[in-house]
DNA sequence: TCATCTAGCACCTTTGAAATGT
DNA sequence: AACATTTCAAAGGTGCTAGATG
């Protein structure tokens, strides 16, 4: 967590390469609260911070104009999915194999984003025995403010540059100085980016004094986010009194009325987030502008919501420093839709486009749900969740070698805002 | 002309099978 | 024979950069 505030006080970026390109920091959570021997699935998805595109400028990301329209939504699937309540609390769950692309012909399974977009991902918590049994499952999201990035193919500020290299493993190469005899011996042959002409002085401009402390924190480079892991709690005990079971349900859902009623009863899913969003939209941070007002607002979804330990109270005027650095953000999207707090997807039997279960969508019946991605895993066949879309065979081939391919959707898996 | 994207590169870590030791 | 440890090559993850693209 610590890590990703660093991050989010510059500015985070995310590299998305065609091939796709894992995130760093990497998405870790802790968990608690759960049943310990109901299985649950682990699941993520990227939603869109607002409807524009970014360009860096001058030393700060600035609006560049409308955003590109929405992407076929993918969800991650965590590989130990579905496991038990007591092995998702054991240890930090990790979705360290999490891959983001920009490439939207991608057959990986990668997580499909948009260059020079800002993005924010989702965790969501499904209480299902299994993939197939997911449809009508509880489930609980979680949203953290500093896991908000903006999506590059290539580094715009140099902060972040550096703060990857000095973290990253993987990057050690770049931080060892005159290891990179590549990057000197080209350096005359330099581009007009604005990142990259400030990149290539960074040998030369460094203080020895400060170049010599880098290198001794280096040695003890262990990534931080891995010892120190964000913590959500689904808090099954104080469900019931923090969601009103008229907004789990709408009246669409095929869920029968008596059930959806039983199953409000018995869970009566708050999402924090959600929750405390809608609240201060309506309520007291109608003031606050863009950005601070969102990232305000989801902090006190955890601290307050989630009564999160590890996650300092902050009050509006008293926003971490650097915050003041972060880019100007125009007005957040359209108030969120209601949703349901059952999973409404619907799943064929492996490598079949064959029979289809009925299927509740807040969009209506055009709109089918997202993709989800199943990372490859031993423990799991080729699958495909077919139902929806007649792109299918032109978008994922069932049982794809890489068995990640489901179905295209425009719109994601859980189709409301955080 | 410019911002952005792509592919290939060198350098590095991680992974897992094979070899070796107990 | 079973298990633990070590070795090592392959796979994969980094940022950098020149050139391509729109």
């Amino acid at each position: 967590m610590g890590l990703w505030m660093k991050f989010h006080q510059i500015g985070t970026e995310m590299i998305i390469t065609k091939s796709g390109r894992r995130m760093f920091p990497q998405c870790k959570i802790k968990v608690s609260g759960l049943i310990p021997y109901a299985k649950y699935l682990m699941l993520v998805d990227f939603v869109p911070m607002d409807n524009f595109r970014y360009k860096w400028n001058k030393d700060q990301w600035e609006v560049a104009g409308k955003a590109e329209p929405q992407l076929p939504c993918r969800t991650y699937v965590h590989p130990d999915s579905p496991a038990p309540g007591s092995h998702w609390m054991k240890e930090p769950v990790s979705f360290q194999k999490l891959k983001l692309t920009n490439n939207t012909l991608d057959q990986h399974g990668h997580i499909i984003l948009h260059s020079m977009h800002r993005y924010k991902p989702r965790f969501h918590i499904v209480q299902a025995d299994d993939l197939f049994s997911v449809r009508w499952s509880i489930f609980q999201v979680f949203s953290f403010p500093e896991t908000v990035f903006t999506s590059v193919t290539a580094y715009q500020n140099e902060q972040i540059t550096k703060l990857k290299i000095d973290n990253n493993p993987f990057a050690k190469g770049f931080r060892e100085h005159g290891k990179n005899t590549r990057r000197e011996g080209r350096a005359k042959c330099q581009k007009s980016s604005p990142a990259k002409s400030q990149k290539r002085k960074l040998p030369e401009e460094k203080e020895p004094a400060a170049e010599e402390r880098d290198f001794e924190k280096d040695e003890n480079v262990d990534v931080k986010e891995e010892s120190n892991p964000v913590v959500v709690s689904s808090g099954y005990p104080f469900w019931g009194s923090e969601q009103n079971s008229s907004q789990a349900f709408p009246a669409a859902s095929p869920v029968p009325a008596d059930q959806r009623e039983a199953l409000a009863r018995e869970q009566q899913v708050p999402t924090p987030s959600y929750h405390t969003y809608r609240f201060h939209e309506a309520g007291d941070s109608q003031q606050l502008p863009s950005r601070d007002a969102t990232t305000l607002n989801d902090f006190r979804a955890r601290c307050h919501a989630l009564d999160l330990a590890m996650v300092p109270e902050h009050d509006s005027k008293q926003l971490p420093e650097g915050f003041t650095n972060l880019p100007p953000l125009p007005p957040p999207l359209p108030p969120p839709q209601d949703y349901t707090g059952v999973v409404n997807m619907a799943l064929d039997s492996v490598g079949k486009a064959g029979a289809r279960a009925p299927m509740y969508s807040p969009y209506g019946t055009e709109q089918g749900l997202g993709q989800w991605v199943v990372p490859s895993h031993s423990q799991y066949r080729a699958m495909s969740y077919s139902a929806f879309s007649t792109e299918y065979n032109t978008q994922g081939t069932p049982g794809h070698a890489h068995g990640t391919m489901a179905e295209w959707s425009q719109y994601p898996l859980f189709p409301y805002a955080c």
